[in-house]
DNA sequence: GATGAATGAGGTTTCATTCAT
DNA sequence: GATGAATGAAACCTCATTCAT
C-alpha cells in the first residue's frame, strides 16, 4: 500500500504524480487518452484512488491543459519583462520563447488537438467552463503586459495572442504526421508545403506579427 | 428490402446518401462521430451495406472531409479566375470566397476539429496517405494559381494557403464554444477575446496577409 | 458462432433460450441476479446477444416474473373452468393449483422478492408500467372468471386474488430460509411458527378464503 | 474533529445518532440502501467511524429493522393489555393498533422489501440468526399474550401474527408504486385492484381475523 | 477512539465489424 | 448485392471496507 497523503502538500504531490504519470502515458501513445486504469497503474496506485483526486478522466486531462497553458502564458511574459528596446525585437522574443516552450511541452499542441473531441464529451459543464475561463484570464492578463509593453490599445495584446496560438495550433495540425506517415514527408509531392513543423511555424508567426504590427 | 445497386451510377449514388446522412448526423450533434447503426438508418440502408462502400467509418468522414476541402479550394481557384487588379483586392476576394464556403459548410471545421483525434485512430494507412497526398495536391495546385495571379515564387502560394487554413481552423478551435457555455459568452470577462469566429477571422486573415505580402 | 435466428420463431426461441439460462443461474444462487456475462455464457452467447433481445439486464429479470405470473393465473383459471359445485370446493381447487404451480415454479417468489429493490433500479419506466399493466389485466380478467363461477359482485374476485397472492408472498419471506440458517429450524425457538411454508400457506390460505367468502 | 465517545451512554447515542441518519437517509430514497460514506457524512461522522459502531452495512439497517419490529410488536401488546370485552373488539383494536404503527413507520415497510434481496447479501450468519431470532421470540411472546387474552392454544396467537405481517407485507408490496408510476393509478385499468394500501389493508386484515377466529 | 486515504473487485453497456443467409 | 444477427473487446466508475496516522 502507497504512503497517504494527509497533509495538503503531500495531496498535492499525490495529484502532480497522476499528472505526471498521464502526461508520461499520452506522450508514448497520443490517439487516444490512456485509460484510468492504466494512468493509475503507471503511478503505482489503484484504480479507485484515481478518482479520489479527479472526478473523471477527462479531468486529469484538462488539468493538464491547464498546467501547459499557464507555463506556456508565464513563457511569453518573461519574454515581456526583459526589457524591449522595439516592437520588432519584443516579437522576436516572444515566439522565442513561445516556441521554445513547446519545444519543451510536446504533449501541449497534442492534447489540444483532442480537446475539442474528446474533452467537451464528459466533462462537467463547470469544469469546461473553468476551464475556459482561466484560460481566457490567462490570456487577458499576459495580453495586458503587451498592451504595456508596446503601448498598444487595450485588449490589442490579447487579440494578438489568441491568434499567434492559434496560427500554431493550426499548423501543428496540418504538420503532425503521424509515424506510419512519417516516410511519405520524403515524396516530393510533399516538399511545397515544408512539412518542418518548427521552421514553418516561425516563418507564419514572423509574416503574422509583421502583418499585426504594421497595421 | 432495398433495390439492388448495379448500374455504376446507382453506386456512386448510394455512397453518395450515405455521405449526405452521415453529414447530416454530425451537423446535428457533432461531439461524437455518428454511429455506424445510426448512418445506414439515416441512409435506408443495412449495417452491413454501409460496409460496402466504405471500409472502416472514418473512411465515411474521411470522404466528407476531402469533399469538403475539394469544395474549399475550388472556391479558392474561382477568387483567382476572375481578374485580379492587384494583390491586395485579390487577397479580399480570396478572403471572401473562402469564408463564404466555410459558412455554407459548417461540418467542415468540425470535423477537421476531430481528424486528429479520431480519424487517425482507425484509418489504414493507405487510406490516410491517400487522403493527404489529395490535400496536399489541391493545397499544391491551387497555390500555383496563385503564384501566377501575384507573379510569385514557385510554391508560395501554397504556403500562404496552408498558412491561412492554419489560422482558419486555429482560431475556430478556440472560439466554438459548446452549446452549454454559449451563456458564457455574455460574461464581460470574455470580451477581450471577441467570440464572433466569423469577425475575428476576417480580421486575422486580413492581418496575415497584409504581413505575408509585404515580405 | 451461433446459428443466426433470422425467422421470426428463431429469435423467439433465442430470447426463451436466454430467459432459460437466467432462471436456471437464478435458482442456483438467488441471493442476486446473475451478470449479463454469465447469462450469456450459459445462454451459450456472446454477452452483446443478450442485448439485442433485452435492453437491460432487469428487462430480462422482469420478463421472467412475467412468464411466472402468467402461468400462475393461468393454473388459476384452470381451476375455475372445472365445474365448481360450490365456493368452498372451488377454493380448494383453486389454492391447490396454485400452490402446485407455487411449487414447480420456485424462481417465482424469489425473484418477486427481489423485484422491489432490485427491478426497479435499472428499468425504463415504460418497461415497469407494461409489466404492471399486464400483471393487473391478468389479474382482473381471472377475478372476473371468480366472479361469475362465484356470482360475485363484479372485481371481487380480483381482490381475493390480490389478497391470496399477498398473503403467500407474504409467508413465504419470512418462512425462506438463507441455505445458512436453515440448520435454526431444529431450534425449539421457532418451532412455534412452524416453518415449513407449504404447510403454513395451506393452512392460511384456507383461513382467509374462510373469512373472505364467510363476509 | 467529533469529540469522542467515552462513556457508555455517548456510544449509545452515537450509534443512535448513525441509524437516526440511516433512517433519514433510506426515507428520501427508499430505492437503495444509503451508502455507508452518506450515512457518515450525514451523521457527522467519518466513514471509519461508522465501523466502530457497526461491522457492515447492512448491520445498519438490520439494527432499523429491528428497532421497528420491536416497536411494532410493542404496539400489538398494547391493545392486548387494554381490556378486550370479546374477541372481535380485540382483533379490532389489534389492527388498528398496527396499521397506526406503520403509518407512523414509513420505512418499516420498505426496508423489510428489501431485506430478502440486500440484508441477506452481506451479513454474517450470526447477526442473520440473532436477527430472526429476536424476531421470533418476540412473535411468540407477544403471541402468547394473544393466546392469554382469547384463550386460544398455545402459539395460536404467533401464527395469526405471523400471518396478519405476511398479509401486510404482501399487500404493501403489490399496492406501493414508485413515484414514476403514481400517475398510472389514476387509469381505470387500476381501479379494480383498489389501489390505496390502507383501506385495503384493513379490508383484508379483517377478512383474515374473520376466518381465523371462525375456525 | 477517530479519521479519511487507499484499495480493487465488479458489472453494464456500446458499437465497429463480420459473415451466414 | 443486401441484410442484420452475432460478436466481444474495452473502460468507466462506485463503494464497502481497511488501516496507517
Amino acid at each position: 500500500m502507497t504512503q497517504r497523503a494527509l497533509a495538503l502538500e503531500d495531496k498535492a504531490a499525490r495529484r502532480s504524480s497522476i499528472l505526471a504519470a498521464a502526461r508520461e502515458l499520452f506522450l508514448q501513445d497520443s490517439h487516444t487518452l490512456p485509460s484510468a486504469a492504466r494512468i493509475a497503474e503507471a503511478a503505482g496506485l489503484a484504480k479507485g484512488t484515481v478518482y479520489l483526486y479527479f472526478r473523471t478522466k477527462e479531468e486529469i486531462f484538462v488539468a493538464l491543459l491547464n498546467e501547459d497553458f499557464a507555463g506556456l502564458f508565464d513563457a511569453v511574459a518573461r519574454a515581456l519583462k526583459d526589457q524591449a528596446p522595439n516592437a520588432e525585437s519584443l516579437a522576436t522574443t516572444l515566439i522565442g520563447n513561445f516556441i521554445h516552450y513547446l519545444d519543451a511541452h510536446p504533449e501541449l499542441l497534442r492534447l489540444d488537438a483532442m480537446a475539442y473531441s474528446v474533452l467537451e464529451q464528459n466533462l462537467g459543464e463547470a469544469q469546461l467552463r473553468g476551464f475556459k475561463l482561466e484560460l481566457t484570464h490567462r490570456l487577458v492578463s499576459t495580453g495586458a503586459l503587451i498592451d504595456t509593453a508596446l503601448n498598444l490599445p487595450e485588449g490589442r495584446g490579447a487579440t494578438l495572442l489568441l491568434r499567434t496560438y492559434a496560427l500554431t495550433r493550426g499548423l501543428w495540425q496540418s504538420l503532425d504526421y503521424p509515424p506510419a506517415l512519417r516516410a511519405l514527408l520524403a515524396d516530393p509531392a510533399f516538399a511545397p508545403i515544408r512539412p518542418d513543423f518548427r521552421t514553418e511555424l516561425i516563418a507564419a508567426l514572423n509574416e503574422y506579427w509583421r502583418g499585426a504590427l504594421a497595421g
